[in-house]
RNA sequence: GCCUGGGUAGCUCAGUCGGUAGAGCAACGCACUCGUAAUGCGUAGGUCAGGAGUUCGAUUCUCCUCCCAGGCUCCA
C-alpha cells in the first residue's frame, strides 16, 4: 500500500507508510491533541476525523477551543437536541438546525400541533444529557437523493430540502443541510435517529455537554411568513463549563446596559401605555441629553455647509404618490386622514418635502451642491411585534440631510460626507467603524447602467481614497441607487448600523428636479440621502448601551453634584454650585439630611461624572473634595478654580468616561 | 401580524389550593449633622393591566382586549 505524506499548519510534514485518517494524523502529533480533536480541515474542507486523508494534503486538526471547534460543538449539540425532542415527542418533524453566533437553534413541528413552553426546556435538556452519556457515535452516510427521500420518508421538511436542492440551483442556504444536487449526506446517532446534514460532527455525543437551552420561539418555515410557523429552540454550547458560564455572564452584563432599563433607572424617558405602543416621552434628564446631541449636530452641520430647513409632519397623499412611498411602503405608513378636500398622511420620510424645497424655484448649477438639513420627525407604523424601546419606535426624529449635486460633484461630496460622518461619530465616542458598499440589484433598479456605475465608482473611490476597508454587498442597494452603510462597534463588541449615504436617481426623476447648467441646458441633479445618527432616539439608545448609562461629561444630564458634609456647610455648597451653574455647568445639590455615604451612593448610582464634597476644610480654604466617576480615590483640597478649569476641558474635549475605549 | 412567556405600590419582587394583599428600595414626615457607595423611627402609597363569564364570593379559574419581554417576519 502506498504511503501518505501530509502537511501540517506549522509547515512541517508527516509521512505514513499506510493510509491514514484525520484521527490518526492527530494521534501521530500527540495524545493530548488526539484527545481534544473534534474534526479536521483537509485542504480547506471541514471533515470528520474518521475520513482518510489524501496523500499530499494539508491537514489541520480542530479542537474545541477554536471558533471552528465551537461551531462543530454547537452543530452537534443541535443534533442531540433534535434527538431529544424526537424522543420526547414521538412523531415530531424536524426542519433545520444551524449554528448561529454563539449558539444554535433547531426548528420543529410537533405532533398534534403541540407547542413548546418554557418548562419543556428543562425536560429536553435532561434528555439531551442522557443522550450525551450514552456516548452515541455520529456516523456519516452518503446517499443518492432517491435514497435520501426514502430514508426521510416520515420527515416532510427533510424531503422538501432534498427535493428543492434537486430541482433548483439556488440552494446555498440548504447546503448546510447536507444536500448537493447529486449526494445527500446524513449522520446517524442511533438506529432510530438519523439527521440530514453536511457535517462534520464530533466523533461521539460524549464530547458534548457544556450547553444551555435558552428560549423557545416561533419561526416561519424557510423564513416565509406565508408558510407555516415552526417551533424553534435556541441554545448555546461551549468547550467547557467555564466558557459557558462566562458567556451567560456576558449576557447578564449586556442586559444591565439595556437602554430601556437605564431609561427608567436614570429617569431619562418612558413609554407610557396611555400614549400608545411604540411612542416615547423624554423626561427632563433625557431631554437635556437629547438637546445636547441635537445642538452638537446642528453646530456641526452649520459649519459643514448645510442649510437648515423645516417641514411639517403631515402631507397630502399626492406628495407620497409622487415620491413613490405610497406605492412601495403604504403598509408601513400611518393610516390616512381625510381633511377638507384631500387625504393626508403623517410623513414617513423627509425627502419628498426636501425635494419640494429644491423644486420651489429654478436652480442654477452655481447653487450646487445644495445641502439641506433637518431634524425631521417621522412616523412609521411598525408592526407591534417589532417594537423595541427607543431602538425601534413609531415616532422618531431623523438627522436627515439631502444633498443635491451634479454628477461631477458626486465624488467630492461623497468623500467629504464620509469624513463628516466619521468625525461626528468620533465625537460621540465611537472609533471602530465598518463600511458596507451596497451595489445594484440587477433585478430591481431605476436609472441607467451608466449612472449606476458612476455613482458606485464614486462611493468606492471615496472609501478607497480615505484608506477605508469595506465589504461589498452585491445587489443589496435600494432600487433607487447604491449606498454606503456605516456600522460602529460598541464597548462590548456589538455592532450597530448607524449612518447611511445613499445615492438616489429616482426621486429627482419623480419630482422632475432640474438645474440650469453652465451650458444653459437643463440637467437632472443627483440626490444623496444622508442620515448620521439615523434616528436620534435610536442613536441615544445605542449611546446609553455603549456607555452603560455613564454618558460622557459633555452629554451627562447632571455633570456635578455638590454635597456638604454637614448642613451648616450648605451656604458654601450653594456658593460653589452657583459658580458652576454661572459658568454654564449642569449642577445640583443635595441637602445634608442623610449621612454622606448614602448621598454619595445615590450620586454614584445616578452615574454623575463629578461629586463634590465640601466640609470645614473646604469652607476655610475655598476648595472642594472631588470624587470623580470611575475613580475610587477621592481628591481633597482641590481649589474651585482648578476644578472648574478641569471640568471645562473635560466638556470641551469631549473626554470619554473611564473604561470606554 | 405570528409563536412562547409575562403584567401585583414609582422600582425590584413575594403571595393568594377562590374569602379584595406584603417586603426591600424610592417618596413624604420627624429625629440624627456625619469627610466619600445604604442612620433610625414613622407615614402614605394598590380598581392585583382592562372587560366579560363561572361562583355566595374572582387579584387567584375561563374567555376576550390592551400593554410588555424574547424570537419569527418586516425595517423606505
Amino acid at each position: 500500500m502506498a504511503g501518505v505524506t501530509v502537511r501540517l499548519p506549522d509547515g512541517s510534514s508527516r509521512d505514513f507508510d499506510h493510509e491514514v485518517t484525520a484521527r490518526e494524523v492527530a494521534e501521530s502529533i500527540g495524545p493530548r491533541l488526539a484527545k481534544a480533536a473534534l474534526v479536521a480541515v483537509v485542504d480547506g474542507h471541514e471533515v470528520d476525523l474518521s475520513v482518510p486523508v489524501p496523500d499530499g494534503s494539508e491537514v489541520a486538526i480542530v479542537t474545541p477551543d477554536s471558533d471552528l471547534g465551537r461551531e462543530v460543538l454547537r452543530h452537534s449539540t443541535a443534533h442531540v437536541m433534535a434527538q431529544a425532542v424526537a424522543r420526547l415527542w414521538p412523531g415530531a418533524h424536524y426542519a433545520i438546525g444551524p449554528v448561529i453566533a454563539d449558539g444554535f437553534y433547531y426548528d420543529f413541528e410537533l405532533p398534534d400541533d403541540a407547542r413548546f413552553t418554557d418548562g419543556d426546556l428543562d425536560r429536553i435538556s435532561a434528555t439531551m444529557r442522557e443522550i450525551i452519556s450514552e456516548d452515541q457515535p455520529f456516523v456519516r452516510t452518503e446517499l443518492s437523493p432517491e435514497e435520501g427521500l426514502a430514508l426521510f420518508a416520515d420527515q416532510p421538511f427533510k424531503q422538501e430540502i432534498i427535493e428543492t436542492v434537486g430541482a433548483r440551483e439556488e440552494a446555498i442556504d440548504l447546503e448546510s443541510e447536507g444536500v448537493s444536487s447529486s449526494v445527500v449526506s446524513a449522520y446517524r446517532n442511533t438506529p432510530e435517529f438519523t439527521d440530514l446534514c453536511r457535517g462534520p460532527h464530533v466523533p461521539s455525543t460524549s464530547r458534548l455537554g457544556h450547553f444551555a437551552l435558552q428560549r423557545v420561539a416561533g419561526a416561519y418555515w424557510r423564513g416565509d411568513e406565508k408558510r407555516q410557523q415552526l417551533q424553534r429552540i435556541y441554545g448555546t454550547a461551549w468547550e467547557s463549563d467555564k466558557a459557558l458560564a462566562d458567556y451567560l455572564h456576558r449576557l447578564e452584563e449586556a442586559e444591565k446596559r439595556d437602554h430601556r432599563k437605564l431609561g427608567v433607572e436614570l429617569d431619562l424617558f418612558s413609554f407610557p401605555p396611555q400614549l400608545g405602543g411604540g411612542l416615547a416621552v423624554w423626561h427632563p434628564k433625557g431631554g437635556v441629553a437629547r438637546k445636547l446631541m441635537e445642538d452638537y449636530s446642528r453646530e456641526r452641520h452649520a459649519t459643514g455647509g448645510y442649510e437648515f430647513v423645516s417641514t411639517p409632519h403631515l402631507a397630502n397623499a399626492n406628495l407620497f404618490e409622487t415620491s413613490g412611498h405610497l406605492g412601495f411602503y403604504q403598509d408601513g405608513m400611518y393610516p390616512p386622514m381625510e381633511m377638507d378636500n384631500g387625504t393626508y398622511y403623517p410623513k414617513p420620510m423627509n425627502c419628498p418635502m426636501h425635494c419640494l424645497i429644491y423644486a420651489s424655484r429654478q436652480r442654477s448649477y452655481r447653487e450646487l451642491p445644495l445641502r439641506l438639513f433637518e431634524l425631521g420627525t417621522v412616523y412609521r407604523y411598525e408592526r407591534a411585534g417589532t417594537l423595541h424601546g427607543m431602538m425601534r419606535i413609531r415616532g422618531f426624529t431623523q438627522d436627515d440631510s439631502h444633498i443635491f449635486c451634479t454628477e461631477e460633484q458626486l465624488p467630492g461630496e461623497i468623500a467629504s460626507l464620509l469624513e463628516f460622518v466619521m468625525s461626528v461619530l468620533t465625537a460621540f465616542g465611537f472609533s471602530d467603524f465598518t463600511f458596507n458598499l451596497s451595489t445594484k440589484d440587477p433585478k430591481k433598479y431605476v436609472g441607467s447602467d451608466e449612472i449606476w456605475e458612476k455613482a458606485t465608482d464614486a462611493l468606492r473611490h471615496a472609501l478607497e481614497s480615505g484608506g477605508l476597508t469595506y465589504k461589498v454587498k452585491e445587489g443589496d442597494a435600494a432600487f433607487y441607487g447604491p449606498k454606503i452603510d456605516i456600522d460602529v462597534r460598541d464597548a462590548i463588541g456589538r455592532t450597530w448600523q448607524l449612518s447611511t449615504i445613499q445615492c438616489d436617481f429616482n426621486q429627482p426623476e419623480r419630482f422632475d428636479l432640474e438645474y440650469v447648467g453652465a451650458d444653459n441646458a437643463r440637467h437632472r441633479p443627483i440626490m444623496l440621502h444622508r442620515a448620521l445618527f439615523g434616528s436620534v432616539e435610536r442613536f441615544f439608545a445605542i449611546l446609553l448601551e455603549h456607555y452603560a448609562g455613564a454618558l460622557p461629561t459633555w452629554l451627562a444630564p447632571e455633570q456635578v453634584r455638590v454635597l456638604g458634609v454637614r448642613d451648616d456647610h450648605q451656604e458654601y455648597v450653594d456658593q460653589v454650585a452657583a459658580r458652576l451653574a454661572g459658568a454654564g455647568f449642569r449642577v445640583e445639590v443635595e441637602a445634608a439630611d442623610e449621612p454622606l455615604g448614602a448621598r454619595i451612593r445615590r450620586a454614584k448610582l445616578a452615574k454623575i461624572p463629578y461629586i463634590l464634597v465640601v466640609g470645614d476644610d473646604d469652607v476655610a480654604q475655598g476648595t472642594v473634595g472631588v470624587n470623580q466617576r470611575g475613580s475610587d480615590k477621592p481628591e481633597r483640597g482641590v481649589p474651585v478654580d482648578g476644578f472648574m478649569a478641569r471640568l471645562a476641558s473635560d466638556v470641551a474635549d469631549r473626554v470619554l468616561p473611564a473604561g470606554v475605549a
